[in-house]
DNA sequence: ATCTTATGCATAAGATAATTATGTATATAT
DNA sequence: ATATATACATAATTATCTTATGCATAAGAT
């Protein structure tokens, strides 16, 4: 991946409109969608998206549900109603930040 | 400012891109320019911009060059050999990070 | 005259979020 | 048998930022 420091900051709002998008979705499903999605361009740590998974949990904004499947157990993450109001805002930010960094890379452009 | 989580791991291009586009700049110089092209939305603090700028220059990429105005001293910074480079190799990694972004949250259009 | 705000640099302490390295366990492919 | 894929988890370290503090001069306000 190119320069990982700029995701920095930016993967809770990845897992919120993942989780938005499908519904319902487990830890290793995530890694493996935004893999495919970013073809390869992104590649999501383990060690970043679980503590981050249980973390929005914490703070309400997730619900979990475990499933076994094939003797494996999963656990699927949903947005909780607060979730789905947090995500549209970490949305917003988000492309709020897009456009500021645009103007900055862009300063001729003056749209917006 | 939105959210400023996201912004984590930009600063080191911001500061490349400004230099690139005006020559030599310094610090404080850096702080008020970014807080006028992003109408407020992005403010630089001290803490982050001083210790940034010593790293590029330790890294090689800036130079330094210190002047005297009105009684107070400036470090006016500006891009070496290397940092132009550098310079253009960050910009496109942001411009990546914001196509990878906007597939994300724009998962319908498949351009880019 | 005095006090606040602006200009200009710097660093230390603490918070946050990531990477890297482990660890456990089952399933599948070679 | 061994390696790879699936599926979770956490601890140690690193990187980057915020907040707080410090010093110093200039300009504007009361």
């Amino acid at each position: 991946m190119g320069n990982s420091n700029l995701y920095k900051g930016s993967l809770n709002t990845i897992i919120l409109k993942l989780l938005e998008e499908s519904g319902k979705m487990y830890g290793y499903e995530i890694t493996q969608k935004v893999k495919d999605i970013t073809k390869g361009e992104l590649q999501i740590t383990e060690g970043a998206l679980y503590p981050a998974l249980h973390k929005l949990e914490a703070e309400g904004l997730l619900d979990v549900e475990m499933q076994k499947v094939d003797n494996r157990l999963r656990k699927y993450y949903k947005l909780t109603e607060k979730g789905t109001t947090e995500t549209a805002n970490r949305l917003s930010e988000l492309e709020e930040y897009i456009r500021t960094m645009q103007t900055i890379i862009n300063p001729n452009w003056s749209i917006n």
